[in-house]
DNA sequence: CTGAAAGCGCTAACAC
DNA sequence: GTGTTAGCGCTTTCAG
């Protein structure tokens, strides 16, 4: 493929000002302008963007890893991503780790390794080596969104998930409900602990203990959640109400109610958590808290970018100064929860 | 951040001892090569992946552009086509041209600038302009996925998909109904054009003519078709049976059915082409077309890599030898089509 | 087995 | 306004 001296050549001039012509970065008569830009169409250049880069110590490439890209809100939250970093000049690079710890780290060496300017990630891993490596993976500023992980000192953006998990179950004890269950994800990521939280406080303000029995694990997975639904459902003292951590997570306890003969709202509630792009396609109307995901993507980047351009302080620098920008959900009450008569 | 210079001094070798040492190109003592590796450590050094590339000429990244990365079918297309990349040692840039043609050429440019090994697009751009647009974008080798742009020499990986709307409408034949919808996308878009041309088949098989007051044309959204769908279901004589041309508008005519207070599929029967990752959770289950996405994800990569390591011809060498991989869909009958009495 | 040096394509001083 | 040149970090001959 051509390159600048390709073009310098074509146009008669050096290659210093085929650059500087290019990017409009110093004066350049009206014609060599002319006749570089001619130059370009002829010899078919573009720009190397990797030797660029090289020079320039930089690039206007943000890395992207999310747990499960096939997951709606993943999708939603990818595109507000794009748009705002786009808006701003920068280019996404999508990675999907899968919820897989290793290949998420796998990821995140590649993206340092190509030296993004920065790294958003919605970590999908636990424990201490785990969180060491988030901390260490230095080089690209990185923040996490989504999820939370505890005693890291990175900044975060996402949503106040005990709320959300209050919010959903307050509406529900307010229908007369007072067998709730919960579906929720896996342990340890905090989208599904925070909201199990929020959930137990909801009961509890309403004079409520959590009965194990009611509290299932899943892993964010619309079979798993059908698949643990499915006893639940077949308990003689089944519960009025269930309550799923996530959207997708909502969508299989809803086909298990259906698929054991059981009707949503009339024989039992559901509620989830994320909305869902097509929830007002279904039958029944899902009731969901939402999150707001454009903003929630805007924040992130905008985050990110005070890092990238130094106006924030590195983590190293100050671990005790992780910001938090915390949003706060919506509840939307559709026809999928019915009262208690 | 630490560069190969830094492991060299701390080691005290040269930089070309480190290089060999590192990417075990060549001999090195064990001796060395340890010290090597402590000092990598040391000093923290994680290689320039920008200045690698740079001196190689090559990369390892392929890029992808989805025309709608929050439709269910792209998700899904998008993790089969990076998992069977990652398997052949390929990174994916996942961009997403939100089915806007300037924004995918500007990707497209992007992605050439970024010099990726390879592009996979699923193109939502039409007209001559645009076609020797795609086929100018040159450097790295191209192929078309799941939309076939008529007259562009590039090869393609997608689905029959006349043979989907052919399937899909005989099935409803079969079941009794004559009066059958059909809600288009972007006309112009090879899924859709021809989807709807499958349509158009199996109806004259069976002695009928496709009634223009039936054939409506929607943008591939979900919104869109609920809002066609409307008048649809309005008039006198309605359809008993609508086909969607894709997943998500099917979606949106059952959403219609339902808010005009029809039931389906016992006042009306709904179906859809692309299956849809939770319709099992659906109510009515939407009986669809499924396309084979992994084994097209894989068949896309393959033929890529044989481009980029020049096994395959490239399109410039020999236009009339642009290859074509179609796959057959396979009908998933299930609860949103009624039999007609 | 190890090292010196060239050069990938580009930008930014700096000199003219 | 335009040209010369150093050097970004790396791999790879080619000598030793």
């Amino acid at each position: 493929m051509a390159n600048i001296r390709d073009v310098a050549k074509h146009a008669g001039v050096s290659i210093a000002t085929v650059s500087t012509a290019l990017n409009g970065t110093g004066p350049v008569s009206e014609k060599t302008a002319r006749r570089i830009w001619d130059a370009v169409e002829a010899v078919g250049y573009a720009p190397n963007g990797i030797a660029r880069s090289l020079r320039l110590g930089k690039t206007k490439l943000i890395g992207l890893v999310v747990s499960e890209i096939t997951n709606p809100f993943f999708g939603a939250l990818t595109l507000a991503i794009e748009k705002a970093a786009h808006a701003q000049g920068y280019a996404v690079i999508v990675c999907n780790s899968n919820e897989d710890d290793a290949r998420e780290l796998e990821l995140l060496d590649l993206l340092r390794v190509q030296r993004v300017a920065g790294i958003l990630v919605a970590p999908s891993g636990q424990g201490d080596k785990y969180r060491d490596s988030l901390a260490r993976n230095a080089g690209a500023p990185l923040i996490t969104i989504d999820r939370h992980v505890e005693g890291l000192k990175r900044d975060f953006v996402g949503l106040d998930n005990r709320a959300a998990g209050r919010m959903i179950t307050e509406y529900i004890l307010r229908l007369g409900h007072r067998r709730i269950a919960f579906i929720g994800g896996r342990t340890g990521v905090s989208t599904s602990d925070h909201r199990y939280e929020g959930y137990c406080q909801a009961l509890a303000s309403a004079g409520l203990q959590p009965d194990p029995a009611l509290c299932l694990r899943a892993d964010f997975r619309s079979e798993t959640a059908y698949t643990v639904a499915q006893p639940l459902l077949a308990m003689t003292d089944r519960p009025t109400a269930i309550v799923a951590a996530n959207n997708v997570m909502a969508l299989g306890a809803l086909q298990a109610i259906g698929d054991l003969g059981f009707r949503c709202p009339q024989d039992i509630s559901v509620a989830g958590i994320d909305d869902f792009p097509w929830s007002t396609a279904l039958r029944p109307r899902l009731t969901t808290v939402a999150q707001p995901i454009e903003e929630i993507g805007r924040a992130a980047v905008e985050m990110l970018l005070e890092h990238i351009s130094g106006e924030a302080a590195a983590p190293e620098a100050a671990p005790e100064a992780a910001r938090s920008r915390i949003f706060l959900p919506t509840l939307i009450a559709r026809d999928s929860c019915a009262a208690l008569t």
